[in-house]
DNA sequence: CCTCCGCCTGTTTTT
DNA sequence: CAGGCGGAGG
């Protein structure tokens, strides 16, 4: 216990046993940040600062908190059930949960996903007749949640226009319909619990004593609405400054908040995280300590270079610059393909060479900006038989059938859940089409009752459909009441049809694997987190919320080691031995649309510095001067941010055209660095790779798109700017560089 | 009620 | 090029 401090380099020692005072510390990418946050947990309640149960720790996902846990109680013979460490979304879910009737929620609220939430909202603009052209679904969901996010109801929404006036007038009837209904949304989550500790004053009071430290992981990323639940919690919200103010001084009921971020590694201000929250905290809580972390333990020196002459063109940084004892380690490659596929093939071929030289698979991560640019990584990589693994896409809480189980399960546990009755209400088919359902939202919203109500008083007529239904809900109800979750899940499974349903179909088989592993998520539920579900309202309101908060990422990707893909988004937080970065293309990377957002290009060039500093040993950039893109082909000029790399650090291993062009020179900028070329031959110094631009050469014939048929008749430049010189008889002799042009050989 | 066809629209994503 | 979605037809 006693060597906790041992190892940390002067600047997390410092971070680490720093005195309870307010303190942002400038976490660099690789500097030890995880480990800086938990050894400060630990050194706290070893030191007798803080107990276990005065100390809240707040990230942003799952993963991060549990990593954070298993570190803690490594270190310390503690209970670490208990501790409030989670998500932000996690904690305030367990704090509406604790108080939900001064919330103004049932005990077993629901959680709306997002793909929830846009159902509940085609619903609410189909039951009022709103035109769905005129205000979009999904751009209404981010109308919402982007109010939410700043901490404004409906009620209090500013409206400049008529549209926007509408607007907000949605906004109110959503609010409306999720309250009738008992569900709430992730934005929900957090204004609700800032609600309820703004207004209840002996809470917030509660609260405020009990927590007397808190720590925020990635700081940056906290948006406006986090930041205030951050300060009241603090005991810094409007209201409870003490009344001399001092900076830094700490009043009764105040915390010591312990902010960790990196204002470099800010990559959400799109779904409204702000950077400025750093600059605000520093100010609103006079920060008397703020301490850089700049060593770098993760890359080798030429890696760690270029990520920061990159990022020294952004304005306004706090300021940072990395360094590592490790040595320069190898020149960045950077590598100019023809077309997508060529680069898609160089990678491939790359991958599969280091493969060869003994690194891990699972040690080599091929990243990109957006994710249609898997396609041709994976197509690659499939044809060569190369295991991989695709990050992102569907997760498993996310698939249609463990939605329906789940359904079912939301709707025995609360009935006014309308989301989750239309979602079953005809699955499997059980002949309710359009026209009951329309009859029941008609009369539900009449009776302004729930779908199930509404359903349950006009079945009362016949042996309808409708009614069977209801019945089958009831049976399901009363049958499972008794039973553990995982039975309850495997008996909905059965009774509900769904199981019938998907032996049925002809690719269902891994539908029914999913609902069994379905039953085990239910079981290990229950091992891990059991401890949970008496202050959450019972098993099967803690497994629901457990389903919405955790879409499950850890139940695919068993099985051999893979390549792993992905986007330089998904990456943050990873690190890995080999970084390949694709697609190194103006209006991909940095991507087109950024342009048109505020301080968007610097957005653009914080991604690209993540991404670079995800590689310990080796990292490659590549660019393509042809590209599929929307079913057509693009040309693409090379990423500015290749231009702001020290040409000293690259080492160019373009392939280098037939011996007859007079281009095939000279792409090695940085002399030293030419030296080191790729290990895989092909590429590189030797002129065999003669058909790398396709097999052109002086007199070959050429089509082009706009001047048709010509010949070569001369060649310049190299690498960005080569040129060739093609007569193209009656179009005219023209000088066309190959990096926009598209010549296709006769 | 289901299926098929054609249109349209394509960033990044955690909770 | 592709997948998702909505409308029309069986």
């Amino acid at each position: 216990m006693s060597d906790l401090l041992a190892g940390l380099n002067p600047d997390q020692f410092a971070a680490v046993t720093l005195p309870s005072q307010h303190a942002l510390i400038l976490a660099g990418a690789g500097s030890g940040k995880t480990r800086v946050l938990t050894t400060r947990i630990a050194w706290l309640i070893q030191h007798g600062q803080a107990n276990p149960h005065s100390v809240l720790a707040v990230t942003f996902t799952n993963k991060a908190a549990k990593e954070m846990l298993t570190r803690l109680s490594a270190m310390l013979p503690i209970n670490t059930r208990g501790m409030w460490i989670g998500t932000f979304h996690g904690l305030c879910n367990r704090l509406l949960r604790a108080h939900y009737r001064e919330a103004g929620l049932p005990q077993l609220f629901q959680i709306l996903d997002s793909g929830d939430q846009l159902s509940a909202i085609k619903r609410l603009l189909k039951n009022l007749g709103v035109d769905d052209e005129k205000f979009p679904p999904r751009e209404l969901m981010h109308f919402i949640n982007s109010h939410k996010e700043q901490g404004i109801r409906a009620g209090e929404a500013e409206a400049w226009d008529d549209w926007t006036r509408r607007r907000v007038a949605l906004y109110a009837e959503y609010e409306a319909q999720c309250q009738r209904e008992g569900v709430v949304d992730f934005a929900e989550l957090l204004l609700r619990a800032y609600e309820l500790l703004n207004r209840n004053e002996p809470l917030r009071r509660h609260y405020q004593t009990r927590f007397s430290h808190i720590l925020v992981d990635e700081f940056q990323d906290t948006n406006k609405l986090q930041y205030a639940w951050l300060k009241l919690l603090a005991g810094r919200g409007p209201g409870v400054l003490p009344a001399d103010g001092a900076p830094g001084a700490l009043g009764a009921g105040q915390a010591v908040v312990f902010a960790v971020g990196d204002d470099d590694q800010s990559i959400y201000a799109f779904r409204g995280a702000e950077v400025g929250n750093m600059r605000d905290f520093e100010r609103e809580f006079g920060v008397l300590n703020v301490i850089r972390l700049e060593q770098n333990y993760r890359s080798h020196g030429n890696i760690l270079d270029a990520a920061n002459a990159l990022i020294a063109h952004n304005r306004g940084r706090l300021g940072k610059n990395l360094w590592t004892d490790a040595g320069a380690g190898e020149p960045i490659r950077v590598f100019e393909g023809f077309t997508d596929l060529d680069e898609a093939r160089f990678i491939v071929d790359e991958v599969r060479e280091l493969i060869r030289d003994g690194i891990e698979r699972d040690q080599i991560a091929l990243l990109y900006r957006s994710n249609a640019q898997s396609r041709v990584l994976e197509h690659q990589l499939f044809s060569a038989g190369v295991p991989y693994r695709v990050h992102g896409g569907l997760r498993f809480f996310e698939r249609q059938e463990i939605k329906h189980a789940l359904a079912y399960l939301r709707l025995i546990a609360n009935a006014d859940d309308d989301t989750a009755f239309a979602r079953v209400v005809n699955f499997p088919t059980r002949g309710i089409g359009t026209r009951s359902l329309e009859a029941l939202q008609e009369a539900a919203h009449r009776a302004n009752s729930s779908l199930y109500n509404a359903a349950a008083s006009l079945s009362g007529k016949a042996g309808t459909a409708v009614g069977g239904f209801i019945r089958l809900i009831e049976k399901l109800r009363s049958e499972t009441a008794a039973l553990p979750l995982p039975e309850k899940v495997e008996h909905i499974i059965d009774v509900s049809g769904l199981r019938q349903h998907y032996l049925g179909e002809k690719e269902g088989g891994e539908r029914l694997e999913n609902l069994s592993e379905l039953i085990n998520a239910a079981v290990s539920f229950l091992r891990e987190d059991g401890d949970r579900t008496a202050e959450e309202g019972g098993e099967v309101a803690a497994f629901l919320s457990h389903a919405s908060l955790e879409a499950g990422e850890h139940q695919a990707g068993a099985g051999e080691t893979a390549i792993q893909l992905m986007t330089v988004h998904a990456a943050k937080g990873l690190e890995f031995d080999a970084v390949f970065l694709s697609g190194l293309e103006q209006g991909l990377f940095p991507h087109e649309n950024a342009a048109q957002e505020r301080d968007g290009l610097e957005e653009e060039r914080r991604l690209m510095y993540v991404a670079i500093t995800r590689a310990r040993k080796r990292l490659y950039l590549s660019w393509a001067q042809t590209r599929m893109l929307h079913g057509q082909t693009r040309y693409c000029a090379p990423s500015i941010f290749l231009d702001e790399l020290p040409v000293a650090l690259l080492s160019r291993i373009t392939p280098v055209a037939a011996p007859t062009l007079a281009y095939g020179r000279g792409y090695g900028a940085g002399s030293q660095a030419t030296s080191q070329t790729s290990s895989s031959g092909g590429y590189g110094q030797a002129p065999m790779a003669a058909d790398a631009y396709g097999g052109l050469r002086i007199g070959q014939n050429v089509e082009h798109s706009r001047f048709g048929q010509g010949v070569i008749v001369a060649a310049e430049g190299g690498g960005n700017d080569a040129r060739v010189q093609v007569n193209f008889g009656s179009a005219g002799v023209k000088w066309l560089a190959l990096a926009y042009a598209k010549l296709t050989p006769r």
